[in-house]
DNA sequence: GGATTGAGTCT
DNA sequence: GGAGACTCAATCC
């Protein structure tokens, strides 16, 4: 850490709070700035930094750049410490150390105090390093795949133009919309503010009115890919390093998740074969090193099914079943060996869905059924797992005498919108009360394990680093002869981060890039 | 130039 | 009319 600087590598700022916090006299005040502060003012949405500062302080809030002065050239760290020590008063620091008291009390009032020391802030500096040691990215291979993609690019542009009868912005949904439905006279659906959507669902059920349809949804992909991943995540290495370095923001998701941007690496294409393509992009950044994956398998049914304690969900788990064959059997009332594709495909919709509080409208839409066979598919659902309907229940209705929802270490969520006399606005939070819980809860656990990861990497004196993490996935950059070591160690903590009344599973890949670590 | 909208990517 | 995110391009102001 001696050679820390503040600049963009690392350039969140729980990073640069960390280097600062190294002097006393900014610890409080920085911490209290960076997480504390904006953790427990996101966590209940009810207040912005500003008119707290305001209302208990009669004080505006200073920003972390006005009192590093990042954005000037590289100092380091001892010398922009210093400065900013001389350009602001010791009263600057005195009134953010008291709102960090103030946030604090809060923080114990409502239970999370716990959930702060024990687990958010101890993550900061894990965090901190996986930002700053970034990952690294086969520049050439994009290269080359952007020449490609642009060939196949310009010939469906000229495709789609030709079918058209005329030269327009493809990318523009309005002047796309005038060519499907006003000149092409295709049928409408969807509307959207604008005028007529074009979306994917859109254009799937036309698929077969016109050949341009087909055309346009592989533009539509490819292009996005291009754009968004391809083209982009070169231009985004950093040039000391030569790798890419995320923002891991901690203080962004309404259930305790965390979020990634500038770039965003939680959401590099896995579907589609050229979406598989470009994570291979994603390789080790020396010789002698590799790409390792770990991820839990079905956290999120596990975490219901120990919230909920529903022993029929929780007996599958521990024999090692295949979770959607045995809905699947159970809802359809077939023997599991008698599973179709066809229902374990429908029972896995299921499954989700019922964890984002779905009704017989949606599941009908996503399975392409009748209401009617959505209501009693459902019906059935409950009737074998009776404590999931328990739980769906108990927490709405917690949720509204309380006002919020909780995770099992108590992070939580306050849903305002709970007794809205609007259906719509009302029963969306109510979808929001049931998968919170679940979805914060997963969100704890792989928290959790991270840390635990991180202290045992540094304690054993790893090579081996902790680059990504993607909600139920971790990446590492593993020393080749370290493997063994860290797939022991790192299915130990992941498995052990929480005590539930069901089993953890954790698969584990290793490979030259991170669409083979999969 | 910033904000909004529609679209598409992930778990 | 299932939960949670972020980014890009077009468009609006």
């Amino acid at each position: 850490m001696e050679n820390a600087r503040i600049e963009k590598i690392g350039h969140n700022i729980k990073y640069d709070a960390l280097v600062l916090s190294q002097f006393d006299v900014w610890t409080e005040g920085v911490t209290f700035d960076t997480m504390i502060a904006s953790y427990l003012l996101r966590a209940d949405g009810r207040h912005n930094l500003d008119a707290l500062a305001k209302e208990h302080l009669q004080f505006k809030k200073v920003s972390f750049d006005e009192l590093t002065g990042t954005g000037k050239e590289h100092k380091p760290i001892r010398e922009v410490a210093l400065q900013a020590l001389s350009d602001y008063s010791c009263e600057d620091a005195d009134i953010t150390f008291r709102l960090f008291e103030l946030l604090k009390s809060r923080l114990a009032k409502e239970g999370m105090l716990n959930l702060g020391e024990d687990l958010e802030f101890r993550l900061i500096p894990v965090l901190a390093g996986m930002e700053k040691e970034g990952i690294a990215i086969d520049v050439e291979y994009l290269k080359t795949m952007s020449v490609d993609i642009a060939k196949l690019l310009k010939s469906l542009i000229t495709d789609i133009h030709a079918m058209a009868g005329s030269e327009f912005n493809i990318n523009s949904t309005q002047q796309l919309g005038d060519i499907l439905f006003n000149k092409l006279g295709l049928p409408t659906q969807k509307k959207t503010k604008t005028g007529f959507s074009t979306d994917v669902g859109v254009l799937e059920s036309l698929r077969h009115q016109h050949p341009i349809v087909d055309k346009l949804l592989e533009y539509r992909q490819f292009s996005k890919l291009k754009s968004t991943y391809i083209d982009a995540l070169p231009e985004l290495i950093n040039k000391r390093t030569g790798r890419v370095h995320t923002s891991f923001n901690q203080t962004v998701a309404a259930t305790g998740r965390l979020s990634s941007s500038d770039p965003n690496l939680q959401n590099i294409p896995i579907r589609t074969e050229i979406g598989r393509s470009i994570r291979k992009a994603f390789v080790p950044g020396a010789k002698g090193f590799l790409i390792m994956s770990a991820d839990y398998s079905q956290i999120e049914l596990r975490v219901m099914a120990h919230i909920s304690g529903d022993e029929a969900l929780s007996e599958a788990f521990r024999n090692k079943e295949d979770i959607h064959t045995t809905t699947a059997a159970k809802v359809f009332g077939v023997e599991p060996g008698d599973v179709t594709k066809d229902m374990r495909r429908k029972a896995k919709e299921v499954n989700f869905g019922i964890m984002y509080g779905i009704g017989p409208f949606g599941l009908s839409n996503r399975l392409e059924i009748s209401q009617g066979e959505a209501k009693e598919i459902i019906a059935k659902y409950f009737e074998r797992f009776p404590k999931v309907r328990q739980y769906i229940n108990d927490t709405i209705s917690s949720a509204r005498s309380n006002g919020y929802v909780s995770t099992l270490l108590g992070r939580r969520r306050y849903l305002s919108d709970i007794n809205d006399r609007n259906q719509n606005i009302r029963q969306n939070a109510e979808r929001q009360a049931i998968n919170m819980p679940i979805q914060g809860t997963a969100a704890d656990m792989i928290k959790l394990a991270m840390i635990h990861i991180h202290g045992a990497l540094s304690k054993a004196g790893l090579e081996s680093r902790m680059l990504l993490q993607v909600h139920d996935e971790l990446v590492f950059e593993i020393k080749k002869n370290e493997e063994k070591e860290m797939r022991a160690l790192v299915t130990k903590h992941m498995q052990q981060s929480m005590k539930l009344d069901v089993p953890l599973e954790v698969d584990i890949g290793v490979g030259k890039n991170w669409l083979e670590a999969h």
